[in-house]
DNA sequence: GTTAGCATGTAAGGAGTTACATGATTTT
DNA sequence: AAAATCATGTAACTCCTTACATGCTAAC
């Protein structure tokens, strides 16, 4: 869905970044985490972790850290390196629509304890407004193309906008505890307009 | 997601199902009708055409329909072939696996009304039942996993939770709908609102 | 007459899946 | 000892996107 190469990448410089871990564990977590859909393949994983170690975004950490437990090797343990750490906090700073896609958002969304309010909240800001553009645009070619419409057609569609403006409900009430938490100002009352987004 | 190439084509049989179209219009119906979103290109559409066109599922319409407008040529016309409607019933009728997956699922439905109702029952219960999957596959996982979980990584799942579990209980509605409609027992309540949802 | 939108296509390439291939370790 | 599961990897392939390229038609 995603089609930004950058989303496995992003996935895992973030779960590197909470410890070091071993290419099969990090395929379980992927798959937790963004596992609405779609599950992850090995094929996909392991050249993107060859790939990063190439880019010195990775390293392979020292094999024998307790002598005790000797043999047990065989499993390769990944750590951030200090470029990956960079790497990590340059693309999670990134606010433009390459960060409103779907999985994208969400990789984003699931590290953002890594990053400022006002990345969040740009970050917020600009899915919803990306929601709501879409929200828009369905309705407005529906009231164009509604002529006779089929049942379930129709019950599809109807279905589909309720659950993106389930979204953009979430996305306000998150954007609202953000802001409410960044002074001690009570919340102001809550803006409908949805703000024109700012790129990167 | 949905990885069957068999995904445009089956839109674009339904799509043809209901009549005579090109494909700029065909395209603006199919982002419309999957447009939750992806968009989908022409890069990926005409090469798709071109293949039911080899296949002969679909053929061009004779240009000449009315003479008096001679010119306004050059959009190019498909209709279903009756290999091509053939082929339509047979994806539809498929009750298996790649009928439960998330596009493959919403394309489907949208064309459910060209199938009989045990088609629909089943294709409703198996994505239901793999969705209710997903939940406790999920769920055993977040128990056994769950140590110091971050703030917006359990905020995430919990609004993922959540959504599949409101997509649960509208599939349940259908099928109970469906269900309701099957025997000659007369629609009770009045419709006009096909909706038997009881959300949130 | 020039911009904007309609309409069709192709080439190159990215991203990920499937299927294959291998072997170690733990559980039964 | 077998079966399950952990663990890593590769090759071929599919699907789709991006960017490019072209020309017609409507509106301003």
């Amino acid at each position: 869905m995603a089609r930004r190469g950058e989303t496995i990448e992003l996935a895992v410089l973030g779960l590197l970044h909470e410890g070091p871990m071993h290419g099969y564990e990090l395929r379980k977590r992927l798959n937790l985490m963004l596992g609405w859909g779609r599950l992850l393949s090995y094929g996909s994983l392991y050249p993107a972790l060859k790939k990063m170690l190439r880019g010195s975004l990775i390293a392979e950490v020292a094999p024998d850290q307790v002598p005790g437990v000797a043999s047990r090797r065989q499993r390769i343990v990944y750590q951030l390196t200090d470029k990956g750490a960079a790497e990590f906090e340059r693309l999670m700073s990134e606010v433009g629509p390459t960060a409103w896609e779907d999985d994208n958002f969400d990789i984003r969304f699931r590290f953002f304890s890594s990053t400022d309010m006002e990345i969040r909240l740009r970050v917020l800001e600009g899915r919803r407004s990306r929601l709501q553009e879409r929200l828009d645009r369905v309705q407005r070619e529906l009231a164009m193309t509604q002529k006779e419409v089929d049942r379930y057609a129709a019950e599809l569609q109807r279905h589909g906008v309720e659950s993106v403006e389930r979204e953009v409900r979430w996305l306000s009430d998150l954007i609202n505890a953000e802001r409410g938490a960044r002074t001690d100002t009570p919340p102001p009352p809550p803006s409908p307009a949805p703000s024109p987004a700012g790129n990167d």
